[in-house]
DNA sequence: CCGGCCGAAATTTTT
DNA sequence: TTTCGGCCGG
């Protein structure tokens, strides 16, 4: 009982920490805190008398969730408090409660293969028609229907050429499918639980009485589902505490929205804003550069954040010759630098738009003896070998498990196949039975030629064996199903290179499990293996502690921090990714992508492109990301290891700059868009988020006027010139590309061009 | 009814 | 360059 953290808190941190009862809103850029905050205000809550289990707290990842209990628990010395993501608890809840939405507690998680599979038959069978849209497009309606806690009867997705009831039809069939199979998607546990808290009060009035104090980290990427729970469990006890940075929200694709902080507003009318102004990560450099960039957003209030951190080196732009010369030049400058003893290879990071752009970085570490960890703790449960393996232990937990059925009927492979399958699942339908159930009957074989007695009679003798293994340990148990299931001896039968790879991921499949059931010595269920499996986030799987460097996509690196960062493949087409350039909302997100990116760099930073890119076994040339154009060239240092003449090279010597007429070249890549003047909030510490988010009304202030001299950005051409403007403005447009060197007649909405705004208009 | 071969497409980020 | 789906021979 000591409360000493407390002095190592700033003023407004401090504000925060000890903040009472009653909702709060922390809104602080990056570095600034919050998550600190979060940390400390658990410890403080709990030293103020709240009893562990009163306390909740949402976080982004498991990860993250883990570092926030250790933490607390060496400040504390306190255990038990609730902590996960909101797709954890929600699990963890529906548990509890399945039956109220028609599921039984051992119901399974289906990831996104196993729901669109799912999704394929509900189609089918709604007769939807897959014309003028796909099934991953229905897929997403659905997707974005549950993250609004739309149910089928109030589906409303945007007019389509399919009537509306048959777009309520597929929605309803699909989520009948999985209740069927007792199963559930990523979006039903927030829905059900969503759902649940809103239909029975006593419930919601139980749970709200139970979290009295419930903390939302990463606020600005929670979707409305999310918010609908938090608030719900924060009515009676309305002590809600969130912290979050709009800059850093680049979820909105999986529905998150920034409408959240201002819904929180309007529902608890008298909450405290508190706002973090000071930065405890970056270098002075670091930081003028992030805020340059975030500058360029116009949906977007403006936030003053500072540090007292050293000025730091320059923000480095290395252009190199091909995707693997810049993955070797970082290697070796890693290599050096750790040779020298200056740094340790953990002390690096590299980030990624697209999880493809490892691969050239992790050959080249390889042939640096460069030690490096993946960052992408979901991929590997996404393996086939693995997904096969998965299915055995599902079908034991969720014996109505139709999917895992079906994907322990293909592999290994047995003598009857998908056709015999689809016969089953139609005789199953029709008695309501699940596939499991199915095969134990004697009226199906009438139904099938008799061929197929005897496979299906011993398979669904492997099953009812594997029912009855008995389960000491998650590893012990997928040993033996391994061994009873023939997988492994199939496996080994094979003999390829690939089964090899195979082999070594069961090896490690096994070295999963071992460490799950040292993580719970009382004994994890195999239910909560497939939990934690299922609900993995990518740094879950992390270790920092291993002296290596981490790869990972700018998504993944969210509320990390590293001493030195490199960020590659800075290119149009990869960052902003291929053509969200075009809608403005989207190009901001890739726009905060990148500034998420550049805020987790402690001490270095370097952004990095390559003049040729290998693109499906092409090599292209590829044209630098206009967000380098907008960084303060007096901030960075640029240099150019390509060796080649040839390609858009908008920094440095650039063909533009020869060409000069309407380049300010004093003022840089700045004259290229207009810098907002971004008037400063009067100093003090309590806001109202509403100043801090952007006005409806900024949105349609993005009308560009074009005139002859107007830049212009060509998703193909790079940029040029507009040389003269057609009499009727709206008809074309005639601009001089630079790196073409000529002149090119266009329609002004033409999709592939972009208007930059210009100087001083 | 099954598995293998060949041609065309490749649409990110993740709980 | 890889991966997936469709078609055909066993
Ligand atoms: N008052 C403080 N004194 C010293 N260091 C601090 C202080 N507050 C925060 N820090 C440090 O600053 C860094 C960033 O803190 P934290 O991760 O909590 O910020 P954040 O606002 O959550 O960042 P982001 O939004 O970028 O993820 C951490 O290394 C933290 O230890």
């Amino acid at each position: 009982m000591s409360f000493s953290y407390l002095a190592g808190l700033t003023e407004a941190q401090k504000y925060a920490v000890t903040f009472g009862e009653g909702p709060l809103l922390v809104l602080a850029g990056p570095g600034s805190g919050k998550t600190r905050v979060i940390t400390c205000r658990i410890a403080f809550l709990l030293e103020a008398g709240i009893r562990p289990d009163q306390i909740l707290a949402l976080t982004f990842t498991n990860k993250a969730a883990q570092e926030i209990v250790d933490r607390v628990v060496s400040l504390t010395g306190q255990k038990g408090i609730w902590i996960g993501t909101f797709h954890g608890f929600c699990a963890r809840l529906l548990r509890r409660y399945a039956r109220l939405v028609g599921l039984e507690e051992n119901f399974t998680i289906y990831d996104e293969g196993d729901s669109l599979r799912v999704l394929r038959r509900a189609v089918e069978r709604a007769q939807f028609p897959l014309v003028s849209h796909s099934l991953s497009d229905v897929a997403a309606a659905i997707h974005r229907a549950k993250n609004q806690l739309q149910l089928p009867e109030f589906f409303m997705p945007k007019d389509s050429a399919v009537p509306l009831e048959l777009w309520r039809q597929v929605y309803a069939a699909y989520q009948e499918e999985l209740r069927r199979q007792n199963a559930v998607d990523f979006d039903d546990l927030l829905l059900h639980v969503a759902r649940i808290l809103g239909e029975h009060p006593d419930i919601r009035g139980e749970l709200d009485d139970r979290f009295r104090f419930i903390l939302v980290d990463e606020y600005q990427d929670t979707n409305l589902a999310q918010y609908a729970i938090a608030r719900a469990l924060a009515i009676d006890y309305p002590n809600l505490t969130v912290t979050g940075d709009p800059d850093q929200s680049i979820y909105r694709w999986r529905g998150a929205t920034l409408r959240n902080i201002l819904e929180f507003e309007k529902d608890y009318p008298h909450v405290t804003v508190v706002r973090l102004e000071e930065n405890y990560r970056s270098t002075g450099r670091i930081l003028r550069v992030a805020d340059a960039l975030i500058a360029r957003n116009r949906l977007r209030k403006p936030k003053h954040l500072f540090t007292r951190n050293p000025e730091g080196r320059p923000v480095r732009v290395l252009i190199f010759k091909s995707e693997q010369e810049e993955a070797l030049g970082i290697a070796e400058e890693i290599s050096r630098a750790v040779s020298s003893r200056q740094r340790r290879f953990r002390d690096f990071a590299v980030f990624f738009r697209l999880n493809v752009l490892s691969r050239p970085l992790e050959t080249a570490f390889r042939q640096s003896g460069v030690p490096y960890q993946v960052v992408n703790g979901t991929e590997f449960f996404r393996r086939k070998e693995i997904q096969d393996l998965l299915a055995y232990l599902r079908i034991v937990v969720n014996p109505r498990d139709d999917e895992a059925f079906a994907r322990i009927c293909q592999t290994p492979p047995r003598t009857f196949g998908v056709r015999t399958l689809d016969r089953i699942r139609e005789f199953a339908r029709q008695r309501g039975l699940s596939l499991a159930e199915a095969i134990q009957e004697e009226d199906l074989f009438r139904e099938l030629s008799p061929r197929m007695r005897k496979p299906l009679c011993e398979f669904a003798e492997m099953l009812r064996k594997l029912m009855e293994i008995p389960y000491g340990g998650a590893e012990a148990f997928v040993r033996t199903i391994l061994d009873q299931s023939g997988y492994l001896q199939y496996l080994k039968a094979e003999g390829t290179p690939e089964a090899q790879e195979r082999l070594a991921n069961v090896e490690e499949f096994i070295s999963v499990t071992r460490q799950f059931d040292l993580r719970h010595p009382g004994g994890g269920s195999l239910e909560q293996f497939l939990e934690e499996v299922a609900l993995a986030s990518d740094p879950d799987r992390w270790d920092e502690t291993d002296d290596c460097v981490a790869l990972m996509t700018l998504h993944a690196a969210k509320g990390l921090e590293f001493p030195v960062v490199y960020i590659v493949g800075l290119e149009q087409g990869l960052l902003p990714y291929e053509d969200s350039w075009r809608d403005m909302e989207e190009l901001e997100e890739e726009r905060r992508l990148l500034f998420v990116g550049i805020t987790r760099a402690r001490e270095e930073l370097t952004l990095t492109r390559a003049v040729y890119r290998e693109f499906r076994g092409q090599r292209r040339l590829t044209i630098p990301s206009p967000f380098l154009l907008e960084l303060p060239r007096g901030e960075v240092e640029i240099e150019d290891r390509s060796e080649e003449q040839v390609g858009f090279v908008l920094e440095a010597t650039s063909p533009v700059e020869e060409r000069g007429q309407n380049f300010d070249l004093a003022r840089g890549p700045e004259c290229f868009l207009k810098q907002e003047e971004n008037p400063r909030k009067p100093e003090g510490r309590l806001y109202l988020a509403k100043e801090l988010l952007p006005h409806e009304a900024d949105k349609s202030a993005t009308e560009v006027p074009v005139t002859a001299g107007s830049l212009v950005l060509h998703v193909d051409h790079g940029l040029g010139r507009v040389v003269e403007v057609a009499e009727d403005e709206g008809e074309w447009l005639e601009v001089e590309f630079f790196a073409l060197g000529r002149h090119l007649r266009l329609s002004p909405t033409d999709p592939r061009i972009r208007i930059l705004p210009r100087k001083n208009t």
